[in-house]
DNA sequence: TTATATACTGTAAAAATATACAGTATAAAT
DNA sequence: ATTTATACTGTATATTTTTACAGTATATAA
């Protein structure tokens, strides 16, 4: 099924609501209304996207003869499917089935950038940066990584969110606890 | 609530048909092709009696503006329910709650004469009138009783169904089993 | 007897509704 | 550079739809 854009996924939902709440689908100028367009032209071009993409089913000449096809519902739930992982204490965390806890519908407009994955917070080590346990914190795959940024770092068996600071030889881990310290790698070692 | 005519239970089930089929109510004319009326306002008065009664709710001014409030379905259960009695051994049926096995919605219109209750068969005493053990037979409380009908008669402590034949004195009641016999009783005696 | 409810036909007009057409503007794809 | 899709405003019109009014007829209740 093709993808909606933030428009149509509203005029969809708007359908939807409406239809529950009065038994019958709105006309083209009642979802103006609901959604503030002025010209009913507006709702009539949107619908007539959602015919085209399956979602909806248009009886031409009846008034209100919009039938739901696909839901919204239906719709987010087949749609964008964010991978949840657990912070693992052993080895890095990868996409790898056995990893992905669940997966949750999420729509991918309220988030700026793209990522890959959710990544769920163990302990508190990051409680001063405003993330709690249970938390989950958006993480996007980069190899491009600059001073100040908040990474997810491996040590040895142990993952845990670091802020990245680099001077020269100087790797400096600083985690957002200050009951915890701050780890510093030469970098003439691995890792 | 009210009561429903044939004609409103008709135009109630119209409109849900109409809406499982197509996601959104009919208009008056539409109601009026599918049952053959040949006026729009011979849906109209009807729909605003189905209103005026509470089946449904309309929408002033809107098109297609009915919502269904009670289905046809929740008015069949909640209509006419005739109570089932068992043919107790010892005393007469009487419709005190205790005898009741259970309540049947019951479409009124099947049946030509109103009756008042159902009475389960228990035997094979009216096997030869095709009347089979736990048939219900419907049972009207009446005191005019002719010759040849079918009654409830109560004897001593138990309660059968014998065809009633009365000449003068001697009143006969026949069974529909040849295996069992005639009862004869001279009315100088009580019951 | 006179309402009142039911059950329609038939007509007509006002209001609601779908929908085409003419524009403007932006973003992404080709 | 040009198309294609999106995202609207604004206007206009044919059609749909509601709904009132005028009748006819039957049945039931007060």
């Amino acid at each position: 099924m093709k993808e909606l854009t933030k428009q149509q996924i509203k005029v969809l939902a708007c359908v939807e609501v409406y239809l529950n709440k009065t038994g019958f689908p709105p006309t083209r100028v009642e979802i103006c209304q609901e959604l503030g367009f002025k010209s009913p032209n507006a709702a009539e071009t949107h619908l007539r996207a959602l015919e085209k993409k399956g979602y909806i089913a248009i009886k031409s000449g009846s008034s209100r003869g919009i039938s739901v096809v696909k839901s919204q519902q239906e719709y987010e739930q087949s749609g964008v499917q964010i991978p949840v992982i657990g912070l693992v204490a052993a080895g890095s965390p990868t996409l790898a089935e056995e990893n992905i806890e669940k997966r949750i519908p999420c729509d991918p407009e309220i988030f700026s950038d793209n990522f890959d994955y959710f990544l769920k917070v163990k302990g508190l080590s990051m409680i001063d940066a405003g993330i709690h346990e249970d938390d989950l914190v958006a993480i996007k795959k980069t190899t491009d990584v600059k001073n100040g940024d908040l990474v997810v770092v491996r040590l040895e068996n142990e993952v845990t969110l670091k802020y990245f600071q680099k001077k020269d030889h100087l790797l400096e881990l600083i985690p957002a606890n200050k009951e915890f310290s701050t780890i510093e790698i030469d970098l003439r070692e691995e890792e």
